[in-house]
DNA sequence: CTGCTCATGTAATCGGTTACATGATTGT
DNA sequence: ACAATCATGTAACCGATTACATGAGCAG
């Protein structure tokens, strides 16, 4: 189990319904742990069978009932052990560098572009990054433990958007 | 199919059997992409069906056969048509942090020693990294393409511990 | 009138991990 | 004596992706 114990992560802060865990999964979250809405309906109905979190649902009128989650005593226990064990390495599936590896046999004006579009989208996150930083964490140094953790996420997200824009610059020079 | 791409790349090189791969993996294309051994073997069944590898067996005595796969005209032309695809964003589970943001929740002493742990992994491999690259890449402006390819795959291996380090260490100051 | 947002789900398939199996040889 | 290395595989399971389905309301 992996997934859930995002899911319930983000339970903490407060009660959501599979629709919304699954939209600020792109924003918060999302950057270190990317999920489809289809596996997390399942996981959560999982959640539910095990005790972790209850469901409630709402009635809505011209609009799809939600089913709105809160996590139990039972979950946050699970979240507690779960935060003593050991984290495994990050799991990396790094296509472009495997790509990379056959640059004797493949043609290098298209790994060029490859690149090139690679550093783009470093560069788009870099900036969306850097706004959220200065609208959420002007000051960083006075920060509640909470904020303190999303703040050090952040931190690591644009470090890694750094290096890859840093990464991609060499490598199109050495390619040139 | 990606693993299988994995495999074919380093089947460039030349031809190896499934356990050779199983342990090259681990020193090369193995920082972007991990498989275990059944996984690699159960691919190149798949992929000698497909037609883009061929197996011989070799009789050992006092050792199990081997059976050495080498690539064919289509397994190269598969590896060209894939390089020229454009490569899906690097997918990460990054357990560690997802622990960060239920800081509010989890107590600090432990994940300062997990993000201490972590520190020592990157250190580790780092020092690994700059080993292979004055063993193998001590003048880096001349290189043949293959080579370079390698190389740059290397640089990034580095890149990436070394911002790690740069994180664990503002991250460990920010919870003291 | 086209397409997007809200909101949940099923089914099929693929990719990956874990556990289990064999059996001689070499090193500590 | 015990563990590791060489070398290949099967089977069960879990996790993730892709495709498909529904259906109202609202914006361009």
């Amino acid at each position: 189990m992996a997934l859930s114990h995002a899911i319930l992560v983000t339970l903490l802060d407060k009660p959501q319904t599979g629709y919304d865990l699954g939209k600020r999964f792109d924003q918060t979250v999302g950057f270190f742990w990317r999920a489809s809405h289809q596996q997390i309906y399942s996981e959560l109905h999982k959640m539910a069978n095990c005790g972790w979190v209850s469901g409630q649902a709402v009635e809505q009128s011209a609009r799809p009932n939600r089913i709105v989650y809160e996590i139990t005593e039972a979950g946050r226990q699970t979240v507690q052990a779960w935060a003593r064990e050991d984290s495994p390495a990050p799991s990396v599936k790094e296509e472009l560098l495997v790509k990379l590896f056959a640059l004797g046999t493949v043609d290098k004006k298209v790994m060029v572009e490859r690149i090139e579009h690679r550093l783009e989208e470093h560069r788009g996150r870099l900036v969306h990054y850097r706004e959220v930083m200065a609208k959420h964490y002007p000051k960083p140094d006075k920060l509640t433990a909470n904020r303190r953790g999303r703040y050090l996420g952040l931190r690591m997200g644009i470090l890694s958007e750094e290096t890859g824009i840093r990464w991609c610059e060499e490598a199109l020079l050495a390619l040139s």
